[in-house]
DNA sequence: CGTTTTGCACCTAGGTGGAAAGAT
DNA sequence: ATCTTTCCACCTAGGTGCAAAACG
């Protein structure tokens, strides 16, 4: 938890329902035994029309004329995930820098994947209320394959084909914030941010990344984990977490940027890239 | 708790035998309400002969010839601290660095205080060993005068000479490290670095860095405190406590360097000033 | 041919001591 | 005279997309 940086602590932890799965992020392993842990599935469980590539808003988000509230955000609404600890049940999140989430995704967000791991832009980023300000959470998040398929781009239509079928995979990690455990107050203080969590197409990965398939649709989900104190924790492991999900998150991975409109808007948006800005504005 | 840089955490909490004093660093206030704090010396409490300026070495470390043993470590003599509780009294604490702090040492170590805040370097990083790795703790520094002087530097003959008595101060801030408070056993897994910390000479300060007068020598001390689950934990704030003091990190703040050879030490072991290095070792 | 890798120029962000100017 | 402040060139450390090369 020092500012090491690189120094990633990496460890095993048991999906209730599926194979071993590598957990990133520094995360002490007395947590990852006592806290049991969800049921990732293994595809997109929401309710969502996306058989086209058309990206769609989320239905879910207080739509309609814009209120121009300060500092754009969002609230996920929670998947059916049944009792929960009161520790979890009251927690709500909110998505930092929606506008630029939903300006991205409807163009169609990519994220690059490289191998030594690339952080996404825009970061993930949530405010959090009604926690225990007292009990002990884990924040993680992980990436649910949005559908079987394969895609690619082309260039001539500016737009989307599917390609075929998904390419294997093996079950995903998860990242730990590396804050990972806090008590609630700690994490209600300030905005969370996942700055930290970096994507790759390596396989054999040593890093703790995120591995990705290039060319495939993912959807980010965000977890809050109740570290239970409780001896058989594992036994309550459904009731202590709960799950949000952002739609407007969802992106495709990619080893180099397709839509071309995608590319100025990550060098107009992104201070890192300021380098490849030139005519728009000099007003700065 | 979050990677936003500069949203320090400011809070305020009793001492038990003193005034108020500002805490610094992202620390909860459920934290300071229930962990009591013991209460810091106005002055040095070790038994130390430091009339003169000349700095001595440890006497409680390790001396003797070198064995050479691999990453240069020093274990504090923790000092008389009366009865604990075994949460801490277990705890062990080697200092990182060791070689490099006793070569600043043996020339006399200057830490330069600025208005807007200055890093130490070296920086305070230890190794903790024998906490609980269940229970939760918070790391805390903290800044002892040395004596009640005021120096000044004769540059004829290189040395520093008494020049009075010490300006009047107000009592003194403690750093808690960002990451508090977390596991025993996340402290442990890795190197804890204070590398967040910041001197000031600024009585105003509004950023929480701790507040040192110039021309002054001061003794940084070690806290590792408990944090206690107990309803009336402040009854017992001086059991879960443990502190540590490292005689060879001692140092005088100054605005401006003032002896040469601390100012080429530095230039020679600190990679952010290499733009100062000339001649010294092309092999690199 | 479509996709991935590599090196790189160009940034952000921020930690150095120096030198000159300012303060007392 | 002594000490402090400010600005700055020069670093570290690392996040960008680009272009060319490499891959399959």
């Amino acid at each position: 938890i020092t500012t090491d940086p690189g120094g990633w602590h990496r460890l095993r932890m048991m999906y209730m329902f599926q194979q071993d799965s590598w957990v990133t992020g520094s995360c002490p392993s007395f947590l990852s035994a006592g806290l049991g842990v969800f049921a990732p599935s293994e595809t997109y469980p929401l309710p969502m029309t996306s058989s086209s590539w058309e990206p769609q808003l989320d239905s879910l988000l207080p739509s309609g004329p814009s209120t121009g509230s300060t500092g754009a955000q969002a609230m996920a609404e929670p998947t059916e995930q049944g009792p929960k600890n009161p520790r979890v049940s009251g927690v709500t999140v909110h998505l930092e820098m929606k506008a630029l989430w939903e300006e991205f995704n409807q163009l169609g967000t990519e994220m690059i994947v490289t191998k030594a791991g690339r952080r996404m832009f825009p970061t993930f980023q949530v405010k959090i209320l009604g926690m225990d300000t007292l009990a002990d959470y884990a924040l993680l998040m992980d990436f649910v394959p949005l559908d079987d398929k394969r895609y690619r781009y082309a260039f001539h239509s500016s737009a989307w084909l599917v390609a075929g079928k998904a390419d294997p995979t093996t079950p995903g990690r998860v990242h730990f914030h590396p804050n990972s455990p806090a008590k609630g107050a700690q994490w209600m203080r300030q905005i969370v941010s996942f700055d930290k969590l970096k994507l790759t197409n390596n396989l054999l990965d040593d890093n703790g990344h995120i591995i990705l398939s290039s060319m495939h649709r993912y959807q980010p989900r965000f977890h809050v984990v109740f570290v239970d104190p409780r001896k058989d924790s594992e036994r309550y492991a459904q009731e202590n977490f709960k799950s949000f999900i952002f739609t407007e998150t969802q992106f495709t991975a990619v080893t180099a940027y397709q839509n071309h409109r995608i590319t100025q808007l990550k060098i107009a948006s992104n201070s890192f890239a300021k380098g490849f800005r030139e005519s728009d504005l000099d007003s700065w």
